[in-house]
RNA sequence: AGGCACGUAGCUCAGUGGUAGAGCACCACCUUGACACGGUGGGGGUCGGCGGUUCAAUCCCGCCCGUGCCUACCA
């Protein structure tokens, strides 16, 4: 019998499509929809119904057991946007997703890094100013981005306040910027729970974090030799150096011994520090130096006497074996330095710069005080690349010797190359200056942060080790201290004596209920402000935090630690930190740091681990190389399901090219999704359950399908989710069973109402399923498509509420006689095609006669779906024949005989209309 | 120098102790009643190399080569 198709009669507003009667199948008049799937009105449309509609709400109402809590990573918003940014945070967004689908209660905040250097440096560069602490604060100041014009100027001069209200005004455009991109690319963050780590609930937690060390006594300050920027006159930690390998140079200095006639040659790469020698040393078993240990060497050109003592540190085979100790050149001679309680000569100044000194002092002795000066007159307030050069031509004059046995510098430098360490951000490399600085204890946690670690489910695994090697080889406390402005202060003031000098070793620690505190502007308790810098009174600490000592702490700004214990304790400690690799050594470790300091617990379950993306040569994407992809072309061009499918199909923890070839594929997905949703809601009959034995040995393969991408979620491997879901979708569901199923759906096949039926619920249940697995990679199609009928039918106005698929969706369909069956069809169904391939016929090409062969077994097993595959192929007769030479599941077709042309079955729909 | 990861079709990547997979690209065909932003079919690989374990190794083990990252080396 013909049935109307497709139904004309109803509204012509798919949302609103109403069935005929209670008992026919919702369907949808597919003329009411575009032609093609127009993304980027969806993506607009969808955005904001979702904000509208508060979908990503966190509800704090429900029970900690029934929420998961993100620990986003707050991007720095001074960095530009790129390719990058869209693959980490839609791993995220997919895990998000499919958790909330599996009626979790999430809470996914957003939140901004602006505190630190690089929207300092943003600030200098945009405005062309520096910031001068000692300036006065000009509220009327106003100033404009620098034109380019003023290059050449020196850059203005601001007060601290004017500087920081410059890098709020940045920091408020970048984050513009990021929002709009991450709900563009539909990341499922609950906009109501932002915070940027400058602000006051920011700034606030992390001196309470600062407090609450201080009380445990986990943080001192000390004035030791510390990493120092001498361009950004800062000091910095561990975990921000780099190496970067350099060209350097041995240089062969002779030294003399004090007493004797005798000299002994040391290697130094740093020969401008030879004023700053404090010691030498070589190896206690070295025959060659033996005979010196314990007695005076005196350095040429100063005249230095210094110590020469064994160290078992000392590689025989490096250099000359036997080597002069400076305060400081590396890490090294600082370790001398204690050991030995050598003499401090700090000669390097924070500006990298030789201090002016003079010979012949208690700190600088001199056996010729004379001759030291003069020499050290052509080094003062040279660059240490100056001195280098000055120092060498110096000694290569014979009078510079310490023992008269000609010039020190016995050799021509030999050129080597060497890896000198430099802040991760600056360009000049790293002195070692002793300053005050503030210390977090770490050395002596190292067992149990490397048990922390341990506690943590790392994806991908390998990325847990290598948070162990960096904790174990961890080799200084956490230096938090920073000399700069665009930060969290540090909440301390120190007494002032009645000389006015201040007493270190008793800071004034802000009390908690000060916080936030800036003690520039703030008296401590007890003191007046009149007291400021004055003899009896308090100065402040100028300093402000590293960057990391608030970041180490985004689970408890999160939960609002110490503001809100019931809040806290709904959302700490989190369940997953998704984060990239080359911060494992700052990020991670910090903030597990921080959770075993502040509470003995972990920060969260997981760490999920993205890696980077890669330009086509597989090169790191990076500012510097001009290598960025920027995302915007790139989502406008596929759409932001094509790039959100892009990311997902890169699994975590591994590298990833920029291959537009997978954006479009993945926009090539969106569409079939919308044509094949399209088809099979226009599909309508009376309602029947899925009894058909084609239809049951489908649904069968579909819920091993969700099974398997479950289960792949259960292991962080979206990827594998996906491709799974993708594969079933455009193999087992548009090329096979859609097409067989749709002419049974029409009534062109079978013809019984129950067995019409069975195809229709079957089509929907299996679009309603795929849609709910791919709603987490592909947010807006799914959406979409789930609005023109399954909202409605469901009750369940969006798909990203929706539960992800289960037992549920199955338990009304009963298993197939047959397990494989619907996997025979699809062979059979694959051989016609082949056959009408060889004959370059079409597909939809009547088959007059032909011949199924394949063995008893897998005849048997096609057996209660042939009549189904018969009529898709269009077969008017065929024949079966049974060859045990073929393997199981493998179909041949032969004698083929096709129709002289293409004839449509009678009763064509159109024409009854 | 150590650690970790990777090496599979021209490209991007899955995968498994039992006859090698997908997508893209390529070639041929189909001329479209969901979809030409489509469909069908095809060609194409000693699974980096050499050994070992095994009835059987792309997979497990060892060594080597190559690539990338992390860490160390800084006298």
């Amino acid at each position: 019998m013909a049935r109307r198709w497709p139904p004309r009669e109803r509204d012509a507003t798919p949302g609103s499509a109403m069935a005929d009667a209670l008992e026919r199948f919702l369907s949808i008049d597919p003329d009411t929809l575009p032609k093609h799937f127009d993304a980027p009105a969806a993506e607009a449309r969808w955005g904001a119904e979702w904000e509208r509609a508060g979908v990503y709400r966190w509800d704090a109402s429900r029970p900690r057991s029934e929420t998961f809590v993100v620990d986003t990573p707050p991007p720095t918003v001074s960095g530009s946007l790129h390719v990058g940014h869209i693959l980490s945070y839609t791993h995220t967004d997919v895990l998000v997703r499919h958790q909330r689908m599996r009626g979790k209660s999430i809470f996914y905040p957003m939140g901004w890094d602006d505190n630190g250097l690089p929207t300092e440096r943003r600030v200098q560069n945009h405005f062309h100013v520096r910031c001068d602490p000692r300036l006065p604060f000009d509220p009327a100041l106003a100033i404009e981005p620098a034109t380019g014009k003023q290059d050449k100027e020196p850059p203005r001069q601001v007060s601290r306040a004017n500087f920081i209200e410059l890098c709020h005004r940045v920091t408020a455009e970048d984050e513009k910027a990021f929002e709009q991109l991450w709900r563009r690319i539909g990341l499922s963050v609950d906009w109501t729970q932002v915070y940027a780590t400058i602000d006051d609930r920011c700034r606030h937690i992390a001196q309470l974090s600062f407090l609450d060390l201080w009380r445990k006594q986990h943080v001192y300050n000390a004035d030791a030799p510390t990493m120092w920027d001498i361009d950004f006159q800062t000091a910095v930690a561990q975990a921000e150096m780099e190496d970067r390998p350099k060209p350097g140079a041995f240089h062969r200095i002779e030294f003399g011994v004090e007493g004797s006639a005798e000299g002994f040659v040391i290697a130094t790469t740093r020969p401008e520090l030879l004023a700053a020698c404090v010691g030498v040393t070589a190896h206690p078993d070295d025959a060659r130096y033996k005979h010196l240990f314990g007695r005076t060497a005196v350095t040429p050109l100063f005249r230095a006497p210094v110590p020469i003592f064994a160290s078992e540190l000392v590689d025989r085979e490096k250099g000359t074996g036997i080597l002069m100790v400076c305060t400081f050149g590396d890490a090294t001679d600082v370790r001398w330095w204690r050991e030995e309680r050598l003499a401090l000569r700090q000669l390097v100044g924070r500006d990298g710069r030789f201090a002016p000194v003079e010979f012949g002092s208690e700190a600088f002795p001199s056996r010729d005080a004379a001759a030291a000066n003069a020499a050290y007159a052509e080094l003062s307030r040279k660059s240490v690349n100056q001195a280098r050069t000055r120092v060498v031509e110096l000694l290569r004059d014979p009078a510079a010797s310490a023992n008269g046995r000609g010039a020190p510098l016995v050799a021509e430098p030999e050129p080597i190359e060497h890896s000198v360490k430099f802040y991760e951000k600056g360009d000049r490399p790293l002195e070692l200056v002793s300053t005050r600085q503030w210390f977090v204890r770490l050395l002596d946690k190292k067992q149990a942060l490397v048990d922390k670690g341990a506690q943590i489910s790392w994806h991908p695994e390998s990325m847990g080790i290598r948070y162990r090697d960096w904790t174990q080889n961890l080799q200084l406390d956490w230096c938090i201290s920073r000399q700069r402005f665009f930060g969290v202060p540090i909440p301390v003031w120190y007494p002032l004596d009645a000389s006015g000098q201040p007493d270190y070793a008793r800071p004034l620690v802000a009390e908690e209920a000060q916080l936030p505190v800036d003690p520039m502007t703030a008296a401590p308790r007890g003191y007046e402000e009149s007291q400021r810098d004055q003899p009896g009174g308090f100065t402040p600490d100028a300093d402000v935090f590293d960057t990391w000592f608030t970041s180490s702490l985004t689970p408890q700004i999160g939960s609002h630690w110490g503001l809100d214990a019931e809040r806290h304790s709904k959302l700490y400690p989190a369940d997953l930190r998704p984060q990239s690799h080359e911060i494992i050594r700052t990020w991670a470790f910090y903030t597990i740091a921080k959770s075993l300091l502040h509470e003995n617990d972990v920060p969260w379950r997981h760490v999920a681990i993205s890696g980077w993306v890669l330009d086509p040569d597989r090169k790191k994407m990076s500012k510097s190389k001009g290598n960025v992809v920027t995302p915007l072309p790139l989502l406008d061009r596929y759409t932001a399901d094509g790039a959100r499918y892009w990311s997902a199909s890169a699994r975590l923890g591994s590298d990833t090219a920029a291959d537009e070839q997978v954006f479009k594929v993945g926009k090539r997905l969106v569409t079939k999704l919308f044509n094949a949703g399209k088809f099979v809601l226009a599909q309508t009959a009376e309602v029947h359950p899925i009894s058909h034995e084609l239809d049951r040995a489908f649904v069968f393969a579909l819920k091993d399908l969700v099974a398997r991408a479950t289960e792949a979620f259960d292991r962080f491997n979206h990827a594998q989710a996906l491709a799974d879901t993708e594969t079933f979708f455009w193999s087992a569901f548009t090329d096979t069973y859609l097409e067989i199923a749709k002419l049974r759906a029409r009534g062109e096949i079978g013809g019984s109402e129950a067995e019409r039926g069975s195809a229709v619920a079957s089509l929907r249940l299996a679009l309603d399923v795929l849609l709910r697995l791919f709603a987490p990679f592909l947010p807006y199609i799914s959406e979409e498509i789930w609005s023109w009928a399954f909202a409605q039918e469901r009750g369940q106005p969006t798909i990203h509420r929706a539960p992800w698929p289960g037992e549920a969706d199955f338990r009304a369909v009963a298993a197939p006689r047959v397990a494989g069956a619907f996997e025979r069809a699809s062979e059979c169904w694959r051989a016609i095609n082949k056959a009408k391939a060889d004959g370059a016929v079409s597909m939809g090409r009547e088959v007059a006669s032909l011949a199924i062969v394949a063995n008893a077994k897998t005849l048997a097993e096609l057996a209660p779906v042939l009549a189904d595959v018969l009529g898709a192929g269009r077969c008017r007769a065929h024949t079966l024949r049974e060859r045990s030479s073929l393997a199981d599941g493998a179909f041949l077709i032969e004698d083929a005989v096709f129709a002289e042309r293409e004839t449509r079955p009678e009763g064509d729909v159109d024409s009854e209309v």
